[in-house]
DNA sequence: TGACTTAAAAATGAATTCATTATTCAATGT
DNA sequence: ACATTGAATAATGAATTCATTTTTAAGTCA
């Protein structure tokens, strides 16, 4: 098979584990959603390989928990309930205030100096209401944090939960008094990481979970 | 292809699923251990599958952390190293505190009955000194724990996060001393979940982990 | 003897093929 | 007209085949 366009589609690396991202992206970005049946084979022919390695990338996708496999039935988009919801936050809240705790122990003024010039852009992005923007910088907070705990273990964990939680954010939006909060919420994290308390931390962080949890829902219930 | 003995050795389901199941008990029961080549074809002869069902199965057990996938090389026994260790205790115990807090607000009179047993069952298992049967009620204890804070999410993590750590229980003994604290700790444990007493529980669990952390570090190292 | 080269063998990655199971849809009967 | 049956079609599960890469090992030359 001459792989012609599938070249420019997915560069080199492993295939597989090329597909894996790829797919993640195509499923949690837009295209889908809902309880949708994934296309197998269009996508094998969307990005120009075999059924194979798509089938290797579906089942990793499957036990990561973004999509179901029903036997002889094929892969089915995983919708994202409200119960579902309601188990990730506590688990990821449990997950972040260790973060906190343990990075505020080994945290380095380089990237407490890092945290600050996000955390600027954060607000430059509220001001200007630039909402893209500022998801990415919150983002990339949150991850600047997890990191900084140094425990691999947590970050891969923090990783598959944040994103089965991506479709939700996808759907709901933010109340203007809800992002006003959320940018305070950041103002306390970043002092508490500064004197390095990491109780105090841990605290924000879970309850800066909880409160975002509660606004999801009550967008979805409406 | 004849499936011969295979029809006895697997019997009917998903074949993937199943084998995803067999390899885990099979890699972390005894067979390998450190950084092992993970052989494929002699695991498909051996369970009577061909190649493609074996390669899936073995894509999800490296995205479980349980093995890794290296391109063009096969795949290896992810040896668990002290770093490891050392990582995924406090995630863990941070997800254990949280099964006590939520296992407390709605554990069932019936629930904290089948505890008790087990509980009785382990001290009995402990005076006869029987090892194995009492990692076994120790094990049916944390998981009964786990599943009575009635998140699913939660229980899927905890779950794979435990079995990573197998490989390290198996080769760590227990010295006396431990033993004998580990059983007191339980003691609490048991009566804190009486009182249903969140916090009280949380904060058992963790210690108890972290117990459990040190004595497994400090074997390891000897 | 020892290091380097290179040919053969084995293992892995991916595509294809074959078999089985669902799904679709038209035809039949009520 | 509606439901039910059954054949045709499509999709999935798994084995096989083909291509590429790595490993092994033998042979050559310093």
């Amino acid at each position: 098979m001459v792989k012609l366009h599938s070249v420019e589609a997915l560069e080199r690396k492993s295939l597989h584990e090329e597909l894996v991202m790829r797919l993640r992206d195509i499923l949690l970005e837009n295209e889908f959603q809902a309880g949708d049946k994934v296309p197998e084979k269009a996508l094998c022919e969307q990005l120009g390989v075999s059924r194979t390695p798509m089938r290797e990338a579906l089942k990793v996708l499957a036990a990561d928990g973004l999509i179901t496999l029903i036997p002889n039935r094929g892969a089915i988009f995983r919708s994202i309930t409200i119960e579902e919801i309601n188990n990730l936050f506590p688990v990821i809240g449990a997950l972040e205030a260790l973060a906190g705790e343990l990075a505020c122990a080994q945290i380095s003024d380089q990237e407490i100096k890092t945290l600050k010039i996000l955390h600027g852009k954060m607000h430059t992005a509220y001001q200007s209401k630039n909402l893209m923007t500022y998801f990415k910088l919150n983002q990339q907070i949150h991850e600047t944090i997890i990191s900084a705990a140094k425990n691999q273990v947590l970050s891969e964990q923090y990783t598959t939960l944040s994103n089965r939680l991506r479709r939700a954010r996808y759907q709901a939006n933010m109340s203007d008094q809800r992002w006003s909060d959320a940018i305070s919420e950041h103002d306390n994290m970043i002092s508490a990481i500064e004197q390095r308390d990491g109780n105090a931390l841990a605290k924000i962080l879970k309850s800066h979970l909880q409160q975002k949890h509660q606004a999801i829902v009550a967008l979805l219930e409406r």
